[in-house]
DNA sequence: TATTGTTATACTCTATAACTATA
DNA sequence: TATAGTTATAGAGTATAACAATA
């Protein structure tokens, strides 16, 4: 009877193997401007908000501190970002592109603008706005899980319910 | 006017993002297992066929010879596989679970259960099936792409047909 | 010649724990 | 006390290139 199971196990494989393309794909028409897709993602973060603290950008980019750190040390050394004492806690760093990152990403959104292409195109059976709804729902729901393992057996505690915007479809 | 490129970089974005919490939910549901998630996903592929070749292996889960081969001999050493001589082909290996193997991947299962059932639910506003086409759509638009970056200014060509089972929406 | 797999090697990302400094 | 960030450290995954053995 195709346990329902099965079928999400479907989802998570499907979920991983997009990602790992366009990740691929992504560093593949990067290579010219030498940053990783990692590394593009973290700067396409700093090129709307104009400065930005550590914090903040470890929330966009669901990074971790430490790794968001070592990142941001490597972007330093190619002259892209820069970190600045924040203005108001001294606590914090103000992090931002340099006037050269500021040049190269363009170079950036250009040579991934194929990459957006086909990724635009293969998901046009559904509609790229309900798409990342669900995609932001299947994020949210994964966040908001209890982080400790309880493999309790085979358990399925129905999820509470989520931001569930119910506009898709 | 909102370029439809912002829209697709949300896609790529909320993909990531799924995705890297997925994986990290996985990875926490899986620790009292000594896997990572990863690694489970290697094993996954072999709980159905019986035997594998690495080659059937690095199609399947979609990673690289070299990474795939660090990865069993990790597997290996926790005695979760066995890589064999493979009967008719002798350049290949025969991988398969180990009766160990066998029996943790059911506590694996049982550890991820909630994590699946969490994927599901929040992807309930799209059926499960046309969203699994749809990344699947993704993932294979994304591999048809030339690999070479070919960073020749911003041309979007425009991406060839693809699979594009439009039965979803 | 093409394919399967190994080896050596290197780098990036990831993450934990302990720590400093500031809020 | 809580938060922002650093440091040290470790490991896993990723990938390339050169190579061996076999098909």
């Amino acid at each position: 009877m195709q346990t329902p199971a099965a079928h999400t196990h479907d989802l998570a494989m499907s979920l991983r193997v997009a990602y790992l393309a366009l990740h691929r794909r992504t560093d593949a028409a990067l290579t010219g401007c030498d940053v990783t897709a990692d590394q593009f993602v973290v700067l396409s973060a700093l090129a709307r908000g104009d400065a930005l603290t550590q914090r903040e950008l470890v929330d966009r980019t669901s990074s971790d501190p430490s790794t968001l750190r070592a990142m941001l040390v490597l972007l330093e050394a190619k002259g892209l970002v820069e970190r600045q004492p924040h203005p108001s806690d001294r606590r914090a760093r103000s992090v931002r592109l340099s006037r050269r990152g500021r040049r190269e990403i363009e170079r950036m959104w250009a040579a991934t603008e194929p990459v957006r292409a086909h990724l635009a195109h293969a998901a046009a059976p559904l509609e790229v706005t309900s798409l990342v709804a669900v995609l932001a729902n299947v994020a949210s729901a994964m966040g908001r899980q209890p982080i400790a393992p309880d493999a309790s057996s085979g358990r399925s505690p129905p999820p509470d319910e989520g931001p569930t915007s119910s506009k898709g479809t």
